[in-house]
DNA sequence: TGCTTGTAGTACGATTTCGCATTATGTTAG
DNA sequence: CTAACATAATGCGAAATCGTACTACAAGCA
């Protein structure tokens, strides 16, 4: 790889960096006290899987440490998001399980923040973002490739 | 906004957000224990400003509190990196520096992240963030510019 | 000058993150 | 079947994050 290249690199991951620090604030902005962009990413996680997921099967998605998830999920569960069941499959395993209150939850802070972003000034340049959507897709999926390849 | 939009803006910072925790795992492996993607942020920015930054400068540009910003510093002054002087012109004040340590310590990471990132397997998509790169800039400049209006 | 208000940085404490070690259950070889 | 090993989750403790309140210095004004 060529300096210019690795320059490159380095500055996408710069921008792509900064842009997240700010979608992350965008969404905690309409969000509750103590739930925070990645509680939300877990909700929309469950949402779409209504039978629920072990906090190990989360933990590798989210790629954050067991311990941290089990932090996450009960917080979650204190506050109703969530349930927490028993895994029927195997006893030594637990199922995350979005809540009526934890849908409302998504849907409201989606709504929000959609509308925050609507009304931004400057507006948000979404033609660019969709003219970017397709790369940054491959490229995420070029990068959880490379990471289950690697650990 | 319509529907699809708002779709797309959400997947968008989706991306971004799983790419930017990546990238972040690919410097903090390069880097020392208590060391993170942050400071190595923070160390890039001080060695293109010889004459030394403030905590709050630092704190505004990398968008964290300034209790968070003190933190860091401290972390990065106690491992000998970046060294903190009084501000001639603000006795309320202060200047962090990088030192020569916290250079050695920056180009080595560089170094070795971008070694890593171009040895990996599957390879970087390196044309698509190319192609991103310009429209990446010109959404994060916007960002700023609503940030900045905002607060 | 003396007073009022604003700003830089920090002490402190509640919460979060996450590595290591432990417990409980599952799986496999003999 | 049982022993040995693997895996799911958590207890615990060190460190990090960040909101609130505070101190020290600066700046504007009467």
């Amino acid at each position: 790889m060529d300096d210019d290249s690795t320059h490159n690199v380095f500055r996408f991951f710069t921008e792509v960096g900064i842009i997240a620090q700010f979608s992350a604030r965008l969404i905690e902005k309409n969000l509750p006290e103590r739930i925070t962009h990645l509680h939300f990413g877990l909700l929309g996680h469950m949402s779409r899987r209504p039978d629920g997921e072990t906090p190990l099967q989360l933990a590798y998605a989210f790629q954050v440490p067991k311990t941290s998830m089990t932090h996450m999920i009960r917080v979650l569960e204190a506050e109703g998001y969530i349930e927490i069941v028993p895994n029927p499959e195997d006893a030594r395993s637990k199922l995350a399980k979005i809540t009526p209150k934890g849908g409302e939850l998504l849907m409201q802070a989606y709504a929000k923040s959609a509308q925050d972003a609507a009304t931004m000034d400057p507006p948000l340049l979404i033609d660019q973002m969709e003219q970017c959507l397709e790369q940054l897709a491959q490229i995420r999926a070029q990068l959880d490739a490379a990471r289950d390849k690697s650990g």
